[in-house]
DNA sequence: CCAGCCCCCTGTCGGC
DNA sequence: TGCCGACAGGGGGCTG
């Protein structure tokens, strides 16, 4: 589900309700929940540390506590928010809470059961050598082309590489491609100057795009504050496959590509020389 | 090192 | 209507 859009969108609506805020208590209903260390020692080492802040790498949520960080990710169908502790609740997919010093409760959902949590004092033993964040001013198109160019190899699942770029996922890799007017099996040995420059400003202005519209409500993302976000409304290709290209008429493609489902315009896409 | 495939899980949808 | 396979925003691991 959450790809950089989503992750920041919860990230900024769940420190209102969490900086400064305590854990009094943990509860879980599924220990696999907690992937280190032992759910017991997660729960006993968690218990009476503060929320002092609440930041983003890639697709990773990361809590800073007064001793440890809480590493969360949320996978394709995870949620994070906070509610009243009693409070009614139709979500039957919480396999994680953390009770608060003020009587509300954050709650960790996830239907499929693919997201983890962790606490650790060391960010990279978790979560890897990641690709730079595609946001920050340092990504530019000659770090864009010095990461995945040069290879006679598809560009999109290069594009998806955590370890590549930061973020990205296969909803906003298809957005980004259109937008570049790159076809997604395309080789990145032959793309120009023009075209790295493109691809990287279109990789930025789709995700700022979906932060802009709070991310994107397929089926099971939730901003913390339960409502769906907007982004989808927004997108050109995916999920649009036997729709009008909105800039060409020609209707849109979905094939597979590296076993993901892949939406691209056959002539705003060409696929040129490999 | 890389591509291809499977697995982790559950829910939903389309086709028959 | 009911069943069954395919597919779903991610990523880790294994094999050849």
């Amino acid at each position: 589900m959450p790809e950089l859009p989503e992750v920041e969108t919860v990230v900024r609506g769940l420190r209102a309700p969490l900086i400064g805020r305590s854990i009094a208590g943990v509860w879980y209903d599924w220990a696999k929940v907690i992937k280190t260390p032992s759910a017991e020692d997660f729960k006993a080492r968690i218990t009476g540390q503060s929320f002092r802040a609440i930041t983003r790498r890639a697709k990773w949520i990361i809590f800073e506590l007064d001793h440890d960080l809480m590493l969360v990710h949320l996978r394709m169908t995870g949620r994070l928010y906070t509610l009243p502790r009693g409070a009614e609740n139709p979500d039957k997919w919480v396999h994680l809470r953390f009770e608060l010093d003020n009587g509300e409760d954050l709650n960790f959902s996830d239907a499929r059961r693919f997201g983890r949590a962790y606490l650790t004092t060391d960010l990279v033993s978790v979560i890897g050598e990641l690709g730079p964040e595609p946001l920050e001013d340092a990504f530019t198109a000659d770090v864009l082309r010095q990461r995945i160019g040069g290879r006679r190899a598809a560009i999109k699942p290069l594009l998806m590489d955590q370890k590549n770029i930061a973020g990205i996922g296969n909803i906003y890799a298809d957005e980004a491609l259109y937008r570049a007017g790159l076809h997604p099996l395309r080789h990145t040995a032959t793309l120009t100057d023009q075209d790295w420059v493109n691809l990287r400003q279109a990789i930025r202005d789709v995700l700022n795009a979906g932060i802009d519209h709070e991310g994107a409500s397929i089926n099971w993302y939730r901003k913390p504050d339960g409502e769906r976000g907007e982004s989808q409304e927004y997108f050109n290709v995916y999920g649009r496959d036997k729709q009008p290209c909105r800039k060409c008429g020609t209707l849109i493609s979905k094939v597979r590509v590296a076993q993901r489902g892949t939406h691209f315009c056959a002539n705003c896409q060409p696929e040129q020389s490999v």
